[in-house]
DNA sequence: AATGGAGGTCGAATCGATTCGAGCCGGTGT
DNA sequence: ACACCGGCTCGAATCGATTCGACCTCCATT
């Protein structure tokens, strides 16, 4: 390459030739092993600190780093050599904007971000477009969180697991032996019904998050109910009629205080001795919209109408306390981010289903006389 | 996974040896390519449809991946190859749980996720943790955009560029040289401060969103304005200064209702000839606080406190229409990621300023007599 | 003085796929 | 019949860094 004979006594001449830099001109790691004079294993040694370099080698090596305005080794490289990318995906049922309305989906976000930023890792949106494809289907990710989605994206899964790639669900259908973390929605569930039974109601209805990724709205009927997909609004179900066997309601489809407002205002708008003297919302979101739709509606709550909520979130702009259960919706993530890492390791983590706890508030009392 | 031998004539025997199984026993192309007797190029070009193969070689690669239950290409390895990973990361402020608890931020995501998806990309969250380090500093990405960041975080700036990394940001200080996606924030404060003007208002203060990255809470003050490093911020103040030449307020910190609250409930309490009569908030979610802390201290809005936000979202639980500045959210994002896949592309992009509207709602009028 | 050992450095293989140019084969134009 | 051409396949280099084992040097021990 070149035709200079090596002067080589302790250092070879750097400039000796144009050694591996990129078409754009950026150094390698290459490049400036050639320019300390050193080989390219040292230089990476130098770099990482995983090998015994002498501090006067090192600093050679970092000085022509320096020279050469070198940015350090590519992530690129790196990740093929160590099989790992560092990136964590993060599956979730909507489009962004969508998604993160949805103040439970980002705390749990964040507890999982929180999590794996432990092991220097970064989560990866990937947004189910809900057309069966992902649409980040072959992301380098080394594995795959399921946030608030169902795993019937079954296409999906089975991609992930030809690649190998480690798979955790939080909330979710545990028949496909993925590790789950998740709630006691339905004791949770169980305990709001409850405490409306013990105040003396009877006629009580169910506001409902989405049974399908359909996200269909209407009347709660039995045929939806049977044909339903989505875990969570299953088993909260379950728990109301733990308690009340018969209750009836309306599917909101999501949990935006909107659409639990659109879905009370349906409920309330009958004659008022058929007219529920409470409403389950499946989530404080929705309890907030119920909540509006009453006073629409020209009725108190407590005192005409009883709302309990789910999730035991700060709904911003509403000023009552709300009668729920509280969820640790970011200790979800960090689960469900310890359970990753422990995947990673090499170990089998195990399913966590955290408990729930009741939280009174004013939003409920007896039913009208 | 058959013992039956080959029935290929003119193909090399594909089970001559274990060719390129990884430990983990995953097939790789190579796997591939071997059963299906072919060499790992024609079987690249079969995978991936870049070259001519004939219908025949395609059908029977696709066969072997089934057979050895290939999960298509590593992406770490394409990555390396084609020097792109499909990642672009996401600048945020602050951690998840914070950081998207603004509506602005959210929506400008989306739209950045929906554009850079045409082109198959993902979007890495990268909070901005404030010890100056970005949390993962050295992640694969293609590009990164600053979204709701100051771009002095200026070790991450440096990093980026040694890398030769694509950047764009999205509202920020421009000297940078860095591609800026903004909106007219100046101007739309100029339009709120005027219509409050025209009104009649002489006593008008403003809630501010943070200066520093440091999120200071409490009076506005010169020593503070000057060291203030958040672009929108300052631009917002000068507009505002534009009408009101001495106009004072406090800081709230961050665009959060309660923030605004707090803020306003410290305005507020003085005595009533020398309490505004209306407040500039400086984003719609510090207006809505803003309100709640009026109603509160018992002034109704617009009879005794006239109240204008910025941004033109919808503030959920907030029933007034808020009088604002509609800014573009979304699109802010679409145009930071067309500029993106502009610069992969090698072309040039150039800044983008969108305008913003005046939009009328109920909680402005004369002030008090 | 010879042997053992420790500290440092280097070569070469490897991660898994892509891609360019070369080569092979059968068919067509003159 | 000869040369050429187009379609298909293959070999080998490449992307950039990491890592294991070999090797070399110098010092300390017996």
């Amino acid at each position: 390459m070149t035709r200079q004979p090596e002067a080589s006594g302790a250092t070879g001449r750097g400039d000796a030739g144009v050694d591996a830099a990129r078409p754009d001109g950026r150094p390698t790691l290459a490049t400036v092993a050639a320019r300390a004079g050193v080989s390219p294993s040292t230089a990476s040694l130098a770099f990482s600190g995983h090998g015994p370099v002498s501090d006067d080698t090192k600093a050679k090596v970092l000085a022509a780093a320096r020279e050469l305005d070198y940015g350090g080794p590519d992530p690129l490289a790196q990740s093929l050599r160590r099989g790992r990318s560092g990136i964590i995906g993060a599956l979730i049922p909507a489009r962004i904007g969508v998604s993160f309305r949805d103040p439970v989906l980002i705390q749990t976000l964040d507890g999982l971000a929180e999590e794996i930023s432990a092991i220097g890792a970064g989560l990866l949106l990937m947004p189910d477009l809900g057309d069966g494809e992902v649409s980040v289907t072959s992301a380098p990710v080394d594995a795959v969180v399921l946030v608030g989605c169902n795993a019937d994206a079954l296409g999906t899964l089975e991609v992930l697991r030809r690649r190998n790639i480690p798979m955790v669900q939080i909330e979710g259908d545990d028949s496909a032996g993925v590790v789950t973390i998740s709630v006691d929605n339905r004791g949770g569930s169980r305990l709001l019904a409850q405490h409306l039974k013990d105040l003396g109601h009877e006629r009580v209805a169910i506001v409902a998050l989405g049974l399908d990724r359909g996200r269909t709205v209407g009347p709660l009927t039995a045929e939806r109910e049977s044909a339903a997909t989505v875990t969570t609004t299953v088993e909260r179900l379950a728990g109301a009629r733990d308690v009340y066997p018969h209750i009836g309601g309306w599917i909101a489809g999501s949990s935006r205080s909107d659409a639990g407002r659109a879905a009370a205002l349906t409920l309330l708008d009958v004659p008022p001795n058929e007219r529920p003297t409470a409403i389950l919302a499946q989530s404080d979101l929705l309890a907030a919209g119920v909540i509006a739709a009453a006073e629409e509606r020209g009725l108190r709550v407590p005192e005409d109408l009883s709302v309990v909520g789910f999730d035991g979130i700060r709904v911003d702009g509403l000023e009552r306390s709300l009668t729920t259960i509280r969820q640790p919706s970011q200790e979800k993530g960090t689960a469900a981010g310890r359970a990753v890492v422990e995947m990673l390791a090499g170990r089998t983590p195990v399913a966590v289903a955290f408990d729930v706890t009741f939280q009174p508030g004013d939003t409920t009392g007896p039913p009208p006389a």
